[in-house]
DNA sequence: TCAAAAGTGTTTGCCGTACACCCATGG
DNA sequence: CCATGGGTGTACGGCAAACACTTTTGA
C-alpha cells in the first residue's frame, strides 16, 4: 500500500526524541509505523506539519496524534536536510527532544492511524530505525550528555520525589560512567536547590532513603546569571 | 515590483549569521535586499534552497551566490518556523553561522540580482533587519559567546598570526566584559595549543608584540577526550 | 623623553577527586 | 543475624581570581 505524500515540493516534517527513564534504564519513545514508507517498522514519533501552524506548535500536534503525549516541554535539536533521507521525496525533517517523566498512567496511544502503537525502549540495543531516525537519536543523545554537565535536566525524567541514589544512577546512564557517592552527594547538595523531604522511600527491603525535591525556584535564582545566557535551545 | 516566490506550499530558505572580526570590532555580514518583500532593507544573507541539494550544500551556494564567499565552514544554527515570519507565505528557513577571517582582498560582490551588495555591519548598533533576521542574529550570538567557553572558535576570527592582546580583546568583545592580562596569558599559554613565532608585530609605534599561531593539531591531540563529547554541531 | 602597550609572579580560596567504614531496615 | 543499600569526612592538588610594576619601542 503506497501512500503518497500529498506535495514532494520542499515538504518539511518533525520528528521527536523522547527520553524517559524507568527501571534504571533510559528510554526513548518509538513507534511502530503503519504507513508506506517503512510500515511496520520502528521509528521516532515524526510526521508532517501543516501549512498554518508554526513548526512548535506542529511538533507539539505531531507528537500527541502518535503518542497521546500532550504538552510536552519540547525543544528543538537540528534540522535533517539530506536529499535522499526520504525515499519518497524531498522531506527536510526538524528534529525535537524533550526529557520527561514516564508514569505508569499514561498510557500510550496513537490518535491516528499512521501509528500501531507507542512505546517505550530502552536506548540500549536500539533497533534499526526508519529513515535516518537512527542519526537523529545520537544527535539527541550527544545532546543530553553534554547538557546533563550545565542544566538541570535530570530533573525532568525523575519522579517528583526521588532519592540521591537514583539522580546518581542516571547521571550515570547517562553518562555511561560510575561516580562516586560522597562526592556526587556533598556536590549535589551543596548547590541547595534540593529540598530534603520529611518523607523516606517506602517499599524496599533495607534502610530506606530519604527523598528530595528539586526546587525549580531556587534553581533559578542561583544561576540566573548563567541562565541570561543559557536561556535559548 | 513584486517577485512572487515559486511555491507558498512548505518553501524552506537558509539564512547566514556570518562574523567576523576586524578593527577591534565583532562585526556579522549583510546583504541589502534587492528584491521584494523587504526591498532595499538589510537582512542576513539568505534565499531559498532548491529541490535537488542538501540543506547543507543549498546554505553553502546561497552564501556564496550572495556574498560571493565560498566553502565557508557553516555549521547548523537553528531552525525558525513561525507561520507568519515570511509576508508572502510560508518560508520556514535553516539559520546557519560561521566564525571566518576577515581579509581585505576578499571581495563582497553578490553574483546574483537579489542582493545590491553584501557588506560587514559591527554587531553593535546593528540596524532593524528584515523578517526576523535580528531575532537570528541575537540566537546565534548567544550561541558563540557560549561556546566560545569550551571551543576554539576564536582563532577562526583572528589572522593567522595574532598578538596575545588581539586574542584577549576578541574575547572581551563578545563576552563584553574586561578580563585581567596576566591571567588570560597565563591560562592561554598553559593549554599548549599556541605556538610562539619568532616574528613581532610590525607598524606600531609602541613595543611591538610577539605573534603567536593557533596549532590545530596539537588542540586535537590535547582535547581528544573532551572532543569525543563535543564533536556535533 | 614621553606615550603606549608588552610582558611578567605570587597568593589565596574554592572545587573536584580520591578514598573506606558504620548504620538502619526488612526479611 | 544477615544482606542490602544508606549515609558520612578528610586531605590533596589544581585552577581561577585578585593584584602592580618594569620594559621596550617609535615618534
Amino acid at each position: 500500500m503506497e501512500t503518497a505524500l500529498p506535495k514532494f515540493d520542499s515538504v518539511f516534517s518533525i520528528d521527536c526524541v523522547i527520553f524517559g527513564f524507568e527501571a534504571g534504564e533510559l528510554k526513548i519513545l518509538l513507534i511502530e509505523r503503519n504507513e508506506e514508507p517503512f510500515k511496520d517498522w520502528f521509528a521516532l514519533p515524526g510526521y508532517i506539519v501543516e501549512q498554518d501552524e508554526s513548526i512548535d506548535d506542529g511538533a507539539k500536534r505531531i507528537l500527541y496524534e502518535l503518542t497521546g503525549l500532550r504538552n510536552m516541554p519540547i525543544k528543538q535539536l537540528h534540522t535533517f536536510g539530506d536529499v535522499n533521507r526520504h525515499p519518497q521525496g524531498r522531506v527536510v525533517t526538524i528534529a525535537y527532544f524533550a526529557l520527561i517523566r514516564i508514569s505508569g498512567q499514561k498510557d500510550l496511544t496513537p490518535i491516528t492511524q499512521y501509528a500501531k502503537k507507542a512505546f517505550w525502549h530502552p536506548v540500549k540495543d536500539l533497533p534499526k530505525l526508519a529513515f535516518d531516525h537512527t542519526t537523529i537519536f545520537e544527535t539527541a543523545f550527544r545532546r543530553i550528555r553534554r547538557r546533563l554537565n550545565y542544566q538541570p535536566i535530570a530533573f525532568d525524567l525523575l519522579p517528583e520525589k526521588f532519592t540521591l541514589t537514583q539522580l546518581q544512577s542516571l547521571y550515570e546512564v547517562i553518562q555511561d560512567k560510575k561516580l562516586d557517592k560522597r562526592n556526587f552527594r556533598k556536590k549535589m547538595l551543596s548547590y541547595g536547590f534540593l529540598k530534603e523531604l520529611s518523607e523516606k522511600q517506602k517499599g524496599v527491603s533495607y534502610r530506606a532513603a530519604k527523598l528530595y525535591k528539586f526546587d525549580r525556584r531556587k534553581y533559578n535564582k542561583i544561576f540566573q546569571n548563567e541562565l541570561n545566557i543559557q536561556t535559548t535551545e
